[in-house]
DNA sequence: CTGGGGACGGGGCCC
DNA sequence: GGGGCCCCGTCCCCA
């Protein structure tokens, strides 16, 4: 199964389109520790498949190729029928009595039934987010976002603006290329407070934490045994514990 | 095989 | 609106 962000990877090559009327500009984060390195030579741009990003167009709000909003989302949602309006409306209080009956709807795209006010119409901008909302399509996969700047930010996964000096390697952010560069000067700025061991990644060291304590975050459902990591849990269950209990489970 | 570390990606939140 | 940061997560590698 291909990583997603493997494949951005630029171990010893630089794939990085001409997206400079597209993005901001390539970030070289240039630390006092890269004086006196000589700096690698940056490969120029690939040119990739001419259809990934040719023409070159500048995204705007109006150039954005947004999907047409639902032109009619309310049939998603079966509202008794004294209550149709309320959706739109401010419900705070000025509603009258109602009976249980009145009280459920029912959502006719997975026909959960809902409590009124607080579950069906949380349940129902659920489905207008996802409907609605989500209206900024990257032009380079098929992602989409609820807004221009969740969708430039994801651009940057495509254009990998920020590039390591040293090994040439490309980043989406530029605080993805400093942890990057940590790689690179041994620099381990968070630090276990129960061992001393130093890490460069704070994520590493959160994920560090777990093994000094007796009961880790990530818990097999089945036997019980916790796990420091997720994929440790995963390759637990993966391992047979859940299938043994699934064994069990069904005499 | 398992557990842990290293490296890194993406979305969301906050300023 | 943009950047920084946080959190969560994944995969690879190694002991």
């Amino acid at each position: 199964m291909p990583r997603s962000f493997l494949v951005k990877k630029h171990t010893n090559y630089i794939k990085k389109p001409n997206y400079s009327e597209l993005e901001s500009p390539t970030v070289f984060i240039t630390p006092h520790f890269y004086k006196g390195l000589p700096l690698p030579v940056i490969p120029q741009p690939e040119i990739l498949s001419p259809a990934a990003y040719s023409p070159i167009t500048v995204w705007t709000t109006s150039s954005l190729p947004l999907s047409p909003l639902p032109s009619d989302l309310s049939p998603i949602f079966s509202y008794p029928s004294s209550l149709s309006d309320t959706s739109s409306k401010d419900h705070s209080g000025s509603e009258s009595p109602r009976s249980d009956e009145d009280e459920l709807g029912i959502c006719k795209l997975t026909g959960e039934a809902e409590k009124f006010q607080c579950g069906l119409l949380k349940h129902k901008q659920l489905h207008c987010d996802a409907q609605s909302r989500k209206s900024f399509s990257c032009k380079y996969c098929e992602k989409e976002y609820v807004s221009l700047g969740a969708l430039k930010m994801h651009i940057r996964t495509h254009t990998l603006p920020c590039v390591c000096k040293i090994c040439g390697k490309a980043f989406s952010r530029p605080w993805l290329l400093q942890g990057h560069i940590r790689t690179h000067t041994g620099e381990k700025p968070f630090s276990c407070p129960h061992c001393n061991r130093a890490f460069a990644d704070r994520s590493n060291l959160r994920a560090h934490l777990q093994t000094h304590s007796d009961v880790k975050k990530y818990q097999c459902k089945n036997c019980s045994k916790t796990f420091s990591r997720m994929s440790l849990l995963h390759k637990h269950e993966e391992s047979g514990c859940c299938a043994a209990h699934l064994s069990c489970k069904v005499d």
